[in-house]
Order: C-alpha cells, then sequence, then structure tokens
RNA sequence: AGGCACGUAGCUCAGUGGGAGAGCGCUACACUGACACUGUAGAGGUCGGCAGUUCAAUCCUGCCCGUGCCUACCA
C-alpha cells in the first residue's frame, strides 16, 4: 500500500498513453494471464479464432477480442480456472501471395527458387512480420495465455493435420477424384465453394447458330461463346415441340472437327433463350451433371493460366477475353451469329485474387462432407451447441443440409502438404501421419509426395482441439475442452464454425464449444462497409493510439446489440473518452475526500439514508451487469454502467455525499467515507473487463487494503440481501423535489449563485415533509436554496410555484420572478396535468379495462389519476392568483 | 429465385403487450475546491403505411412500401 501525500497521485485527466504498455507488462510478467491445467477451479476456455499471420488488427479483430477478453476477465474474477489461448493461422494463398509479391519486388518468382527455398521465405517472412498481429492484440488489453499461443503450421498442430488427414482418409471420408473445380488462374489453384464470391455483372447473351448435319440450324444462347470449343452436346428440353424432329441428331462444330449431339435433358427451361443450349461439361457445372448424366466427352478448352489450350484449334493461346471476341467476329464471318443483347448475371470471382474464376476439370482431393455434417446439424439441433443470437441456427442449418464435398487440395506451396505418396513402380497411394520410407503396397522406394497442400480452413477446422495437444491425450485436453465459448463473425460461419463442428464431433465425440456468439460487422458512421478502396477503413491502433484502448473497448462494448451491425464513428469513441474522464475525476474525488483512511471493502450496513440508496442501487446494478454478461448482451452491460456511474453515481451520490464528507459530524462523515469507498471499489470491479487499464489504474490508487495485487484477481461483484430498510421512494421524491426547485430557479434565469427561499408543504402527507425536513441538507447544497418554510406561504404572489406528487413549492423571490414566465410554465403543466386526467380516466371509464386488465394496472390507474386531479387543482388555483 | 434482418427525436441507435428512451447535435444559464473531456435546465417523435388480434399495440399477426445482407447452377 503507497502511503498518501498532500498531492493527489492522478493527474488532472486520464492519459491512457502513459499506463498502458508498462500495465499490460507488469500483467504479464506477474503471470496473471496464464493458468495451470492442474487448477481445481472449473474451467472456463475461449480460443482466439485466429487471425492471418501475416494480418494487421482490424475493426473486426478489435471487436472479436474485446468482447473476448470482456468474458474472459469476467470470469477469471468470478473464479474459474480461465483459459484464452491465443494464436495465429498461416493463411495458405494470402500468405504466398503476400510473400510472392515481395520476391516479385526483388525481381524473383517462387519458380526460380523452387519449393523449399520458398517455403523457407516464407518462414522467414514470418519470423519477421508475423509477431505484429500479436503484439497489436496485446494493445487492445486483451488477457491471452502467451505461454500457450499456437501457430497452425507449427510442428504440434501439422501432426494434428496429418492424424485427421490420415483418419479420414482411412475411413474413405478423405477421396481423390477428377471433377469440375472452381479454379483460379491468377493463383493457378484449385478453391472450394466458399472461396468463390459472385458479383453481378453485365454482360451480353450471344446467340449464334450450330449447322445441323442434315441441314437447317438451331440457335443456342450463351453469356461464353467461347466455351463453344468444347461443346459436346446441345440440350433441349424432353417436351419440347419445337425441337422433337431433331433429338438425336447431330450438329456440325463450324471450326472443330466434331459432331454435337442433340440430347433432350429436363434441366433446360423451355422459356429461356431459344430453348436450346450448348453443354460444354468441361466448364460449367450444369453442363458437368448433365455430361455425367448422358456420357457426353468433357473437353477441356483452357490451360492452367486460363488460355486456350491445343483443344481450342485455331484459338489457342487466346486468353478468353480475345477467344470470345475472335469467335463472335468468326461467327459473324460465317453468318451464324443471330444476335447479342445485355444480360445481367453473377460471375463468380476469387475472394482472395478477384480473378474470373473457371470451372475446370481437375484431379483434387475432397472430404466427403455429408456424414460429417449430419452430426454437426444434430449437435445444434439438439443444443449442445447455440448459437447467440439464436437466427444463426438456420443458417448454419441450411449450409449443412445443401452441403457439398469440400475441395481441400490447393495448387500452393505455403501450407500442410498432403500426406499422400505415390508409388512409380505400382502406381499405387500411400497416406501416412509420418514420412514413409517405402510404399506400404510394393515396398519400392520410388515414392513421390503429393505436390499439392491443404485448405488453410482444414487446420483451422482443428484448432479448439488440436492447440490443447490433441491428437495425443493431454491435461490440456483434460481440463480446458470442450470450450465454453467462440465468439466470431457471421461471416465465418461456414468457413470455419461449421467445419470446426464437424471436425470436433469427428474426432473427439464432442462438441468443440458450448456456445457461438455471433457479433455483427463493423461499418463507418454512414453504414458502409470499410475497405481499402472506399478509404474508410478506421484503424484501431490508431484509435488507441489516440483515445486509449479502454475507449475503444468500451465504445466497442455499447455498440455490440445481437444481431445487429455496428456502425462506428469517432464521435462515439470521444463520448467514451469523456466518460471515462469521469470515472477518473471521480476517483481524485474519493482520493480527495479519504484521505489517509484505509478501510477494507467491506458492504456497510448505512444509517444515513443517501448511503442506503447508494448502496442499494449498487446491488441493482450487480444483478443487471452479471444477468447481462451472462447473456452477452454487452451493449445492456456498457449502457448500465455507463448510465449509473455518470448519472446516478457521480451526479447525485457524489453531490449528496458532500455534505457529509465536507461536515462536521464525524459518525456521518465516517460512514460516507467508508460507503463512498465501497460503492467505487465496487463499480471498478465491475467496469474492469470492459476497462481493463483506467479501472486497474484507479484502483491500485484507491485508499483500500485489498486482499489481491491486481483488480484482475479481485472477486468480481455478488449481490447481497442488504438488511437495511431503504425507502427508494422516498429518495426519489427527494429527488424530485430537488429538480422541481432547479427548473423554476432555471424558468426564472435566477443565477445559480443566487440564494433563495422556499416554502414547501403537502396537505395530504405530513410524513413526505416530515422526511424533507429532516434531509434539508440536500436540498439546500444542491439546489441552492437559503431558508425552507415546511407550510404554506401567506401570499403565493410573486412566487415561482409548482407541485409534484401532492408537495407543493413556492420559491419566494421578490422581483426575480417573471410573471409572465411564470404564467406561461403553469398553463404548460396544468395542460399536463389536464390531459393525464384525460387519459386516465379514459381507460378507467373503460368497463371493459376495469373487468379485464389486471388488478394491480387498475388500482395504479385510479392512484394516478387522483394524483393527477390533486395537480391540476393546485395548479388551478395557483393560476387563479395569477389571474387576479 | 429462396432465406434473414431492418424502417423509433436532426444524426447514430437502444427498448417494452399497459402513459416513448440514450448518446451526439441544438437552446439557455453557470468556470461553488473531482471533472469545461464539466454542471444545471430545456426544445425536439402519429415509433414506415394499411388492416387484424386484444380491455390495451411502437411491440403480436397479415398485407403493402422502402433499405440492407446471405444463400443459389438459369444457359
Amino acid at each position: 500500500m503507497k502511503t498518501k501525500d498532500q498531492q493527489s497521485n492522478l493527474a488532472k485527466n486520464f492519459i491512457p498513453q502513459d499506463i498502458e504498455s508498462t500495465l499490460y507488462q507488469q500483467w504479464e510478467d506477474a503471470g496473471y494471464f496464464g493458468v495451470s491445467n492442474d487448477d481445481p477451479r472449473p474451467a472456463y476456455t475461449i480460443v482466439i479464432p485466429p487471425p492471418n499471420v501475416t494480418g494487421a488488427l482490424h475493426m473486426g479483430h478489435a471487436l472479436d477480442h474485446t468482447l473476448q477478453d470482456i468474458l474472459i476477465r469476467f470470469k477469471r474474477m468470478d473464479g474459474f480456472a480461465t483459459l484464452w489461448l491465443p494464436g495465429t493461422d498461416h493463411a495458405g494463398i494470402a500468405t504466398q501471395n503476400v510473400v510472392e509479391r515481395e520476391l516479385e519486388k526483388k525481381g524473383q518468382s517462387r519458380q526460380e527458387m523452387g519449393r523449399k527455398a520458398f517455403i523457407d521465405q516464407v518462414w522467414e517472412w514470418k519470423k519477421q512480420y508475423g509477431s505484429r498481429i500479436v503484439e497489436q492484440i496485446r494493445r487492445m488489453g486483451s488477457s491471452c495465455d502467451w505461454s500457450r499461443e499456437r501457430f497452425t503450421f507449427d510442428e504440434g498442430l501439422s501432426h494434428a493435420v496429418r492424424h485427421a488427414f490420415v483418419s479420414l482418409y482411412n475411413e474413405d471420408l478423405i477421396y481423390r477424384s477428377t471433377y469440375l473445380v472452381n479454379w483460379d488462374p491468377k493463383n493457378q489453384t484449385a478453391i472450394s465453394d466458399l472461396e468463390v464470391e459472385y458479383q453481378e455483372v453485365k454482360g451480353m447473351l450471344t446467340y449464334f447458330q450450330y449447322p445441323l448435319e442434315q441441314g437447317g440450324h438451331i440457335t443456342v444462347a450463351t453469356t461464353r461463346p467461347e466455351t463453344m470449343l468444347g461443346d459436346t452436346a446441345i440440350a433441349v428440353a424432353p417436351d419440347d415441340d419445337r425441337y422433337q424432329n431433331i433429338i438425336g441428331q447431330y450438329a456440325l462444330h463450324p471450326w472443330l472437327d466434331r459432331k454435337i449431339p442433340i440430347i433432350a435433358d429436363p434441366y433446360v427451361k423451355k422459356e429461356f433463350g431459344t430453348g436450346a443450349v450448348k453443354i460444354t461439361p468441361a466448364h460449367d457445372p450444369n453442363d458437368y451433371e448433365m455430361g455425367l448424366r448422358h456420357q457426353l466427352d468433357m473437353i477441356s478448352i483452357l490451360n492452367k493460366d486460363g488460355t486456350m489450350n491445343e483443344h481450342a484449334g485455331p484459338f489457342q493461346g487466346l486468353d478468353c477475353k480475345e477467344a470470345r471476341k475472335k469467335i463472335i467476329a468468326g461467327l459473324q464471318e460465317k453468318q451464324l451469329l443471330v444476335k447479342q443483347e445485355e444480360h445481367l448475371h453473377q460471375v463468380g470471382h476469387s475472394q482472395r485474387s478477384g480473378a474470373v474464376i473457371e470451372p475446370l476439370l481437375s484431379k483434387q482431393w475432397f472430404v466427403r462432407t455429408e456424414p460429417l455434417a449430419q452430426e454437426a446439424l444434430a449437435a445444434v439441433q439438439t443444443s449442445k451447441t447455440t448459437f447467440i443470437p439464436e437466427k444463426w441456427n438456420k443458417t448454419y442449418y441450411q449450409w449443412l443440409e445443401n452441403i457439398r464435398d469440400w475441395c481441400i487440395s490447393r495448387q500452393l506451396w505455403w501450407g500442410h502438404q498432403i500426406p499422400v505418396w505415390y508409388c512409380d513402380d505400382c502406381q499405387k497411394e500411400t497416406a501416412a501421419i509420418e514420412d514413409p520410407a517405402t510404399c506400404q503396397h510394393c515396398q519400392s522406394h520410388h515414392i513421390q509426395q503429393d505436390p499439392d497442400v491443404l485448405d488453410t480452413w482444414f487446420s483451422s477446422g482443428l484448432w479448439p482441439f488440436s492447440t490443447l495437444g490433441w491428437p495425443d491425450a493431454s491435461k490440456d485436453m483434460e481440463k480446458f475442452f470442450p470450450t465454453q465459448v467462440l465468439v466470431t463473425g457471421f461471416d465465418i460461419i461456414f468457413f470455419w464454425v461449421a467445419r470446426m463442428m464437424m471436425m470436433s464431433l469427428k474426432f473427439t465425440q464432442q462438441v468443440p464449444f458450448e456456445k457461438v456468439h455471433i457479433h455483427a460487422l463493423i461499418r463507418d458512421e454512414h453504414g458502409q462497409k470499410m475497405s481499402k478502396s472506399k478509404g474508410n477503413v478506421v484503424d484501431p491502433i490508431d484509435l488507441i493510439d489516440r483515445y486509449g484502448a479502454d475507449a475503444l473497448r468500451f465504445s466497442l462494448c455499447a455498440l455490440s446489440v445481437q444481431g445487429r451491425d455496428i456502425l462506428l464513428s469517432e464521435k462515439k469513441i470521444e463520448g467514451i473518452r469523456n466518460f471515462i474522464n469521469k470515472l477518473w475525476n471521480a476517483g481524485k474525488f474519493v482520493e480527495h475526500v479519504c484521505q489517509d483512511q484505509q478501510q477494507a471493502a467491506q458492504p456497510p450496513q448505512p444509517t444515513l439514508s443517501i448511503n442506503q440508496w447508494i448502496v442499494h442501487r449498487l446491488h441493482e446494478v450487480i444483478g443487471q451487469v452479471r444477468h447481462n454478461l451472462e447473456l452477452m448482451k454487452f451493449n445492456e452491460i456498457a449502457d448500465q454502467l455507463y448510465h449509473f456511474i455518470w448519472h446516478e453515481f457521480c451526479d447525485w451520490y457524489l453531490e449528496l455525499s458532500k455534505p457529509h464528507l465536507y461536515g462536521q459530524h464525524v459518525q456521518e462523515k465516517q460512514e460516507t467515507i467508508q460507503t463512498l469507498l465501497y460503492a467505487y471499489n465496487t463499480i471498478l470491479q465491475l467496469t474492469h473487463p470492459i476497462m481493463p487499464f483506467v479501472t486497474e489504474t484507479l484502483w491500485q490508487n484507491l485508499p483500500l487494503y485489498r486482499e489481491t495485487k491486481s483488480i484482475m484477481l479481485s472477486s468480481y461483484p455478488q449481490t447481497q440481501k442488504l438488511t437495511t430498510e431503504v425507502d427508494m421512494k422516498k429518495i426519489s421524491h427527494l429527488m424530485a423535489c430537488i429538480t422541481l426547485i432547479r427548473t423554476i430557479r432555471s424558468a426564472h434565469t435566477i443565477k445559480p449563485s443566487t440564494k433563495i427561499s422556499i416554502h414547501l408543504w403537502n396537505q395530504k402527507n405530513q410524513e413526505v415533509i416530515d422526511f424533507l425536513q429532516s434531509h434539508a441538507i440536500y436540498m439546500q447544497e444542491l439546489a441552492n436554496v437559503d431558508h425552507i418554510s415546511y407550510s404554506a406561504p401567506a401570499s403565493k404572489e410573486n412566487t415561482g410555484y409548482d407541485v409534484i406528487e401532492g408537495t407543493e413549492i413556492a420559491i419566494s423571490l421578490e422581483g426575480l420572478v417573471d410573471a409572465q414566465e411564470e404564467l406561461q410554465r403553469l398553463q404548460k403543466e396544468e395542460k399536463k396535468a389536464l390531459d393525464d386526467i384525460q387519459f386516465l380516466s379514459k381507460k378507467l371509464k373503460n368497463p371493459k379495462f376495469v373487468a379485464k386488465a389486471p388488478e394491480k394496472l387498475v388500482q395504479e390507474t385510479k392512484d394516478k389519476l387522483k394524483q393527477a386531479e390533486l395537480t391540476h387543482q393546485k395548479l388551478q388555483e395557483q393560476l387563479q392568483q395569477h389571474s387576479s
């Protein structure tokens, strides 16, 4: 405990830059973030959604990490063995691209370097730049257990990946097959369906004729004329009268020596185009399916770089665009072109490179997803895992119910190389966890490993358990798995959440997490998605530099409404910065008035009404905050704390406490100090999970004996049954009277420094007046009242007058009361009372209301009406005074 | 095409089957010793439109209008 001098230890305002990094370092060095798997307390585990190792912290991470850290810090304080496991993702394509671009600048390429040298290069790069994101996570204040930090490509996780692959392979849940895949011609790799993004593009629908073998022709419509080089059929609807006579005949290819059969297939819609579709099985998913149904030839006309191959005849070597142009020109020349019309259609682009996706036939590895999906589906249906908010269940179901096999091989170098070896001698394949020396079928030494690597999401899918030591039996796995909650955005429900569910259920027979909290997307203040091209990207590190991590965290928490996007504006953060300053200055006040007091932080049993009131309110707030933490209603938590701290604790309680703190009554002063310290200490603890830095700083500075060295290790406040009776109604009435006096003053522009005398009386309720009289000091201090008479004045002329809940207030201020102003105010008040009477009596006159509405409500309405009538009557009397 | 949201104060958004809330902005007054990153008081809304259920609807139901997002193979 530091001894205190007369000077404050606290600066005028909170300056986050001064304390954040050293405080974080202290926490980390002291080992507060770590947890032992021997810890006997119940576990609470979160695994971080591993950010891309090449990445930088963006707003999405900032939100994600804020929410996770709030939960982790809350649970840690609340007595759980808390593990927040951090790490990063090797992010195959993204990382490879970054390093390739670097090489390009130096005039090098990975092809020149060769595979091994290139991968070494990427590792070098990772070592040098991969810590950036990790450092940025620290700046958020995230209390991760860094001793357990993992990387999806480190040794342990690579082992897990191989184990998973081989297990699935042995169960025939992974297979290799030639299939029409999404080909990214820029990265020259296959990608999964999920990595294809569709954009609406204005294109041309080209109508052209195929000559028929027996004379005449048939007109087809297509958005991609160049694929006609791979056409192996023309399909029509089986019941299309126009084409009945030519089904089974052949069309002739204008450039290639090929006869193209006319086939009938129910897939074709008569209404679209001409009702006749050219079929290119090797370059269109639907055509591919049809090709399988009709055993059509599948002629691939594209090279892997997207140019025309040897099957394209005279067009070989051209890229798609050029080929399209030349073909249209050629058709025109041959008088086969019918027309072209504008046409809007969806075109797939690579999520990573932006290149137009080419469906391409190639041999790839796939995961057979259906059996895995069924279990993943059932786990959510039976609530073993629940989504928050619940609406995401449906999204999850829909995808899993219609799931297609997952293409997991990528023609890249950076990633987990597929653990399958092909034998040069017997041609068979060997899948193995450890690199085999020989073919398991013929023992030949001439084996080659498959050059492809796995989709990054394959390793991410194992993340919740591979990071805890799986497939080995580990104490971490035993203690911390399954995890309690996953916090992430909806954009990766399919990519990641669903796959973790499938993998975890398959390999551990358990769900990976009990809850999945899906948070919103962060947009700019105008609701626009943040993107580099729009130039509206907000850098969280920049915001931390300027406002502090606490302000950013609290803002994100306050804006995090379930199921809705977040619009982040700098104004909001400024507001929270001000709030932090408020909390800070309250801390300075506490320090100032408590001097050398060192009290135990026990809940006091105060005798003064105001102290009873704040303790009572505090415990209501503790209950609400705990409740909303469990429900993960983050905005509610922030709102409740904001309102309570600023508008109840600071605006009311601190002001109400001053008469005692600055007064001479030793016992009252003592009690108030104790209550103040207790309340403030509790407020800091309640707020700590959201704003760790400022609360720790203020807490360290409190003149209190404490059981722990850091607020983050102290116990989270609990609600307690308070033994003192508190008449909240009377205190509310007192506050309402204070507000009313201020209102009257303000209406007459009486300077705050001018002392006034007032009359205060209540004809119906002497008890209320007794209470007000015994609490007069507060009215005097908070409304700058000099003298109070507890009876009606002899004359109500030249007074500011109002009535509240039967208590009448008259401010006598000869000469200062503006008669006109007063009249208007009273008229307004009177009208309000009259509206009340009308509203309430209308209800009560309705016999159905009296008969059917809850009795309590009817009684309340009656009471309110009585009150309104009284108020109205008093105001009318006063108005008569004015007119006379 | 199917699915999911959302239309509440000038702006950004909470909220509930029983008389509309916050933050910012705006107006007036005030540098009383925690705080001008402040205090006090105030102005401002047919809760998108139309019907229905109900004693009672901003909230529940249906339709309509408007705005976003996700999924999907229409050549």
